[in-house]
DNA sequence: TGGCTGACAAAGATTGAAATCTGTCAGCTG
DNA sequence: CAGCTGACAGATTTCAATCTTTGTCAGCCA
């Protein structure tokens, strides 16, 4: 038997739990793989998560705050609003595609993921509706931008570019006028906030 | 046996399909059905459509030509263009609400239907960007819009509405705030469109 | 004694044999 | 002879029997 790998901890777990997702899949991953990845009896794992669920959100959780923390950066960053806001949507966008491209099946499993647990989703939704309006409060206050409501400002941004982060239109990602229309988007919005 | 109700026709066909997908559904409709709404065998339906996929394509076009002809009307109208194109983006996102709402079993058919007919649903997509591409156009005629490109912002404007005419965002038409969330975005892009 | 094991019941997934459906066509019928 | 029928082969779907997984817990062991 190899050596008991420390304690259990919920940390290794998430660990192991992401290795078995990548390696089988949402559908084939079991409650009972991840134990027998990390050398122990699946009552341990319970022990530590009260459901699959549960496991599968702090997944999600883990995931999605990887995702954002490159964003919060830019948001925070100096410069004028509007390269801001460009940057942080380009970022965005960028960020998504590459994920989707680079490993479909990867993100096909991160989609499922995120379909399950739609409370984490709102959750991280929140936090980057709140970036989106630090860059947009910003702009204001330099005179940049003419809006009046921040947060409903920042709402509609995200709404009007939904096809470039929706993960349910990664398909659309790989045509080749993708980047055109992002860019005309991009400019009719800016375009709209400009005072 | 009653009596042969007339000579069997395409147009008879389709009626009895839409029939038969209300009734049954999506996944439940077989050709054997609409044969026997109509009371004739079912190899009768085959001389008319080649497989069930063209005689599903064939309602799906009908489908939709019904959905587009609402709108021409208020592209090709009078009166400013952004009027129209505010006009045309609330009957657009009005439209598809209501039939989300009333009737959402016959909605998910519909959604169905169209996940299977890509490309009848592109044809239809292009309809609606010329319609939005002309009220672009006759805006920029009449110096009340800038832009470019009218096909390319008649896209832009699309695209970026997309939360709100996009099937896949029904679910999401039922909550209070979204007609909020729709004039904020609708405001942000006219503003983005005024020369 | 605290953490872990493994047997277990209930819920859910898989599988393959039987039933149904699609698409064809030789021939019937008015 | 034009239009329809219905038997048929192959593809697809269904359904129930079987197997797997989840979640619990009494008891083991370090």
């Amino acid at each position: 038997m190899p050596p008991p790998e420390n304690p259990l901890t919920p940390a290794r777990i998430l660990e192991a739990t992401e290795d078995v997702l990548r390696r089988y899949g949402p559908a084939k991953a079991t409650v009972v793989d991840v134990a027998r990845a990390l050398g122990v009896s699946h009552g341990s794992v319970y022990r530590h998560f009260a459901t699959k669920a549960a496991l599968r959100e702090a997944v999600t959780e883990r995931w999605l705050d990887r995702e954002h923390d490159e964003l919060s950066a830019i948001a925070d960053g100096k410069g004028p609003a509007e390269d801001r806001l460009r940057r942080w949507l380009a970022a965005l966008f960028a960020a998504k595609r590459r994920k989707a491209g680079d490993d479909p099946e990867l993100f096909a499993t991160f989609m499922e993921l995120a379909r399950e647990n739609s409370g984490t989703v709102a959750r991280y939704l929140t936090t980057l509706l709140k970036q989106l309006a630090t860059i947009v409060a910003s702009g204001v206050a330099d005179g940049e931008f003419a809006a009046r409501d921040a947060a409903a400002t920042a709402r509609a941004l995200w709404d009007a570019t939904a096809r470039f982060h929706d993960p349910m239109y990664a398909s659309e990602w790989l045509a080749p006028e993708i980047d055109a229309d992002f860019a005309e988007v991009c400019e009719l919005l800016l375009r709209g906030l400009r005072a």
